[in-house]
DNA sequence: CAACCTAACTTGTACCAACAAGGTGATCGG
DNA sequence: CCGATCACCTTGTTGGTACAAGTTAGGTTG
């Protein structure tokens, strides 16, 4: 696999100073001039890695005075809770069974979320996930082939935890990214998930990352009737629902 | 009034194309060395606005092969990206404008979400938020009538944040909490967001929380076909698909 | 003292050059 | 005819330079 860019690592390491609180919230950000030096980077790297923090929300830059952490929304992450190994809950759901277990490679859309060369071989784990009566999911799991190689997962089995065996070979999810729509069912999945006519479906897409790389992509479908998705984000101690 | 820069003018040239339909969805772009002929402007600058581009889901950038058009171009609605001062976000929040203010008493649900008793007074600003051509929305923000007293938000005129406000009178958004479902429309609001037959809507719940309490309710209803919900938690440095 | 002005910082924009690396198609050799 | 190779396209990354424009502190001037 290919080196990470210069300017990838700069942002994660400034990423990583925000997060650890070295870098205050509303603090202000070394200079472009400062941080050239001590990344030993040109301007245009140092400013590729803070366009990406400015994009992901991060910072907030202001001509003539600097850059500034963003300290509208707190950085606290203690929500979403932490559950058993993993340090994010794999699943609500009370049992999944493994459907099948297939090598696809990877089209443009699927490369372009892991990171690897279009084309590239990729492990699918197609999964049946229910919970209670009435709601179900169908769900595949994206791994790239080089993270997956000798593992468990390479085998047509239930495996209790996938992020546990990858953060067992070096591969520790530190976050994701969730993408959600709203669409028809198509025939297929009308039927898999027993739909009513004039039932919507949920379509999620997660993106399970490393501090280096993307290691997993997630897709389920979930029946629209029978699902409700909760993000939970800062401090939610006030929330409390009867 | 300063000239509009360079690169801006050449996305907003190709983001117009692109929304006419002489760059068809999924067609290719001049490549970058044809743009910095036909705009006379260099590759830097170019690529500045391709950026720009990219980071507005507008296109997909591939390497080797080029530019190009997005195919299904829904809104992304970053949940928990701070709403700054960040240029790239332009287009996504193009304006909102306040339709109704209401004085409503609580009914159990609300009064649940907000802990506040049951029948309490509360203020509601119902809104149409539109953002491009295509999305819409309209949403609803309920506020207990203890916080907005004597505040800009009991008048019936825009407000630019209404957290800022509420920050302002000692209630200062802490955290936030996010509950979706999705379903298909009522005749009303297929009629207000003028949606095609067989088009879900997202419905959102964002109750937004102090240290306290909970400070505002959020009820919004997206059009399925155009919007995409992305929740971002952990340290998501190694994601930026581009 | 107060108002102004300048020097010295900051980020924003724009240019150039070079090489790396992905992708495609033509060409050449078997 | 088929396969390997190479030329040539593409975007990605990194280095440099220069100037514009916003901000601030400190000194200068009236």
């Amino acid at each position: 696999m290919r080196a990470e860019s210069r300017y990838r690592q700069i942002a994660r390491a400034l990423r990583r100073e925000i997060q650890e609180g070295s870098l205050p919230l509303g603090g202000q950000l070394p200079s472009e001039k400062q941080l050239e030096e001590r990344f030993d980077a040109s301007r245009n790297t140092v400013r590729l890695a803070l366009g990406m923090l400015r994009n992901q929300g991060l910072i907030v830059s202001r001509p003539g005075r600097g850059h500034f952490v963003q300290d509208v929304v707190p950085e606290t992450f203690h929500a979403n809770r932490p559950k058993g190994a993993d340090r994010f809950n794999e699943s609500n759901m009370a049992g999944q069974t493994l459907e099948e277990l297939q090598l696809l490679s990877a089209n443009a859309d699927l490369a372009s979320r892991l990171r690897v060369p279009e084309g590239e071989m990729t492990v699918v784990r197609r999964m049946y996930r229910f919970s209670g009566e009435i709601s179900g999911s169908i769900s595949s799991a994206y791994y790239p082939m080089d993270l997956v190689q000798g593992t468990p997962l390479m085998l047509p089995e239930d495996v209790e935890s996938a992020l546990s065996v990858l953060a067992e070979h070096g591969h520790r999810q530190v976050g994701f990214v969730d993408e959600l729509e709203t669409r028809m069912p198509n025939p297929t999945e009308a039927s898999q998930l027993e739909l009513p006519p004039g039932v919507p479906i949920l379509w999620m897409h997660r993106t399970d990352l490393s501090e280096e790389r993307p290691i997993r992509v997630v897709e389920t479908v979930y029946a629209g009737h029978s699902i409700r998705y909760q993000y939970e984000h800062g401090d939610i101690s006030a929330y409390h629902r009867d």
